[in-house]
DNA sequence: CGCCGCTACTACAACGTGAGAATACAAGGT
DNA sequence: ACCTTGTATTCTCACGTTGTAGTAGCGGCG
């Protein structure tokens, strides 16, 4: 196949259909289906495409068909374990069904939100999937371009699109009975954002009340130390802010692993033993939560099926097989127990 | 799909060419600069081109031209810590000279590294980025189309591709004396792989063995438990394996940074305080690395600068303004001093 | 026997762009 | 006046694919 010093030039349909003798569009028709051909000629078609290596040309065929078998994928933080994890399953979901993944890193900006959620980000996209962070309803109204969208993450911002989620408050909810069950009784939570709190936010808060309500615990808003981000530096310091407080909590529910993570540090340089002298539970179940000492007990989405379940989303609206209102598809969560959250007193 | 209320088309070269009263050619020339255009021409184009908001379109540029503007990035382990943060700064780099990138996970495999290095992933790429794992020189020599090839990494895979990677003997040397200058004495190295040492193995133990030897201290071959992978796992079984020795390590050197995080979590496991009964130290400064407990000291490489190169590199072999051999570009690491490796005895 | 309708295929145009050849025009030299 | 030189612009075509329209062949039915 290949000439030394120069490479053979790619076999087009062309080539295909000369070594066949067919037309051309006989071949394209064989190659996508669209039409039904004959068994014998398919058949002969089909051993020159073989013989020859034929793959499409991309670029040609989307300028005919406008399409182009590339979605986006955006993130606000890539670099995040919990992002990158799942980036690494839509990117596997999207090769099953041959779409290539087109990575973008939005940093949480509604502005680079809208522009990706508007396909404006690279040029012929065929469709989103966004995990929004300071996007709303009202903007992602206002988008310029309606391109087939899916939607990863607890923000609702309306039937615009897809949105495929777990169960926020659920998961926060159990996560929080479990360090109930466990015997502990003074039960912070960090992640709480305050003047503009996000839907992660607000629903893992929300499960976290419910679960404090049910035992017939009270609210106290000491235990709430708001944070920035969600990264380990937010965590750790609002763990300080903790346990400078004159009745110290007995356990916190991070609203995310990274959190938990900066938390955990945050009480070893304070001398604390976890889980003895102060249980952490996490969300998310990143790979370094199984790792982290102790080991950190957390809300474990199920990442494969979320990103299959969004490809699959994705790609009916692609293909015009769906075109009706914004769907929410909800995939489960299992609570992951581990050391710091166990063993108590 | 469309804009409410009918949606304007995209303009084309066709439609500006109208409004200036020009043809699609001169319009074309104006806006690649390809040829001189007197300025009364260009200026009434540019006012036709902005009225109506004309971006070319990508993708007949790329039909006519034959290249894509997309370039592959393949990684064995994205969701590798290291991987994924050098992953973001190739994408943020791509993206600053309008380039953009397709993630590929080879899973180290040789045949898969082969295939993405021949530009066989995708249809349409303009070169590649890989950091190789299996691949060897020969199977790189074999590949059946030359396309621009940039590699990251230890792996010295002849000069068919330019090379981007730090220099790992120095590393690996600068660490372990560190070591020796806090004290330590009794330094394993864990990462060496026994039947097939990848040259990742082969440099990181030059070094380790070099800075020993400039001790003037021995090897001790039971101070090396090889490993199977560099992934938390093989640095705990490892790290449990030095344990168990008569006369036991007071320091080890990881190869890379989980390895360091699993050895961390079985000396956290054996009962051991890290750094007063045994000091950890490991190599690529992942973010993990400084909210480990305690944080890790480790050899630091310049992600961003590396990026930056090999998008560079990769470029001008793309526009064939860079046609030489495979040059070698070596940008520089710092040693960053944690509390694993400090505050010994 | 001729026409219809069906299947299986082919011919042709078009997507928007850029390369290169061709043309128009102006200025200057002989 | 004519040719040369040079610059500015236009014309024509091709990139590889797919949609539309069209044709050939064939069996069935009035």
């Amino acid at each position: 196949m290949s000439v030394p010093g120069g490479g053979a030039a790619a076999p087009r349909l062309k080539d295909v259909a000369e070594l066949a003798g067919v037309s051309v569009k006989t071949v394209s028709n064989v190659v996508n289906g669209t039409v039904p051909v004959a068994e014998a000629t398919r058949a002969r078609v089909q051993r020159a495409v073989d013989e020859l290596g034929y793959q499409p040309n991309v670029t040609a065929r989307r300028l005919r068909t406008g399409r182009s078998g590339v979605i986006a994928l955006a993130f606000p933080e890539l670099p995040s374990p919990y992002f990158a994890e799942l980036a690494v399953e839509v990117i596997a979901a999207a090769r099953r069904v041959g779409i290539t993944v087109l990575m973008d890193d939005t940093g949480g900006d509604p502005a680079a939100e809208l522009r990706i959620a508007s396909g404006l980000g690279d040029p012929m996209i065929d469709g989103v999937i966004l995990s929004p962070l300071g996007l709303d309803r009202a903007a992602l109204l206002s988008r310029s371009r309606e391109i087939p969208l899916v939607l990863l993450g607890e923000a609702d911002l309306g039937p615009v699109a897809d949105r495929v989620h777990i169960d926020n408050v659920a998961g926060a909810r159990e996560v929080t009975r479990h360090l109930l069950d466990e015997g502990y009784r003074r039960i912070a939570a960090i992640g709480w954002q305050d003047p503009a709190p996000r839907a992660t936010a607000e629903q893992r808060l929300a499960g976290y009340r419910e679960a404090l309500a049910d035992a017939g615990l009270p609210l106290d808003p000491e235990l709430l130390p708001p944070v920035r981000a969600y990264f380990r530096p937010d965590g750790a310091s609002a763990m300080r802010r903790l346990l400078r407080l004159p009745e110290r909590p007995d356990a916190v529910f991070c609203f995310n692993d990274l959190l938990a993570l900066g938390a955990l540090r945050a009480a070893h340089e304070a001398g604390l033993r976890v889980p003895q002298d102060l249980a952490i539970v996490g969300f998310d179940d990143v790979e370094e939560a199984a790792y982290a000492i102790p080991s950190l007990t957390t809300v474990a989405p199920d990442k494969r099926l979320i990103a299959e379940l969004a490809v699959r989303c994705l790609e009916e609206r692609i293909e015009r097989r769906y075109t009706g209102p914004g769907r929410r598809v909800t995939p489960g969560f299992r609570v992951v127990v581990r050391e710091s959250s166990t063993l108590a007193r």
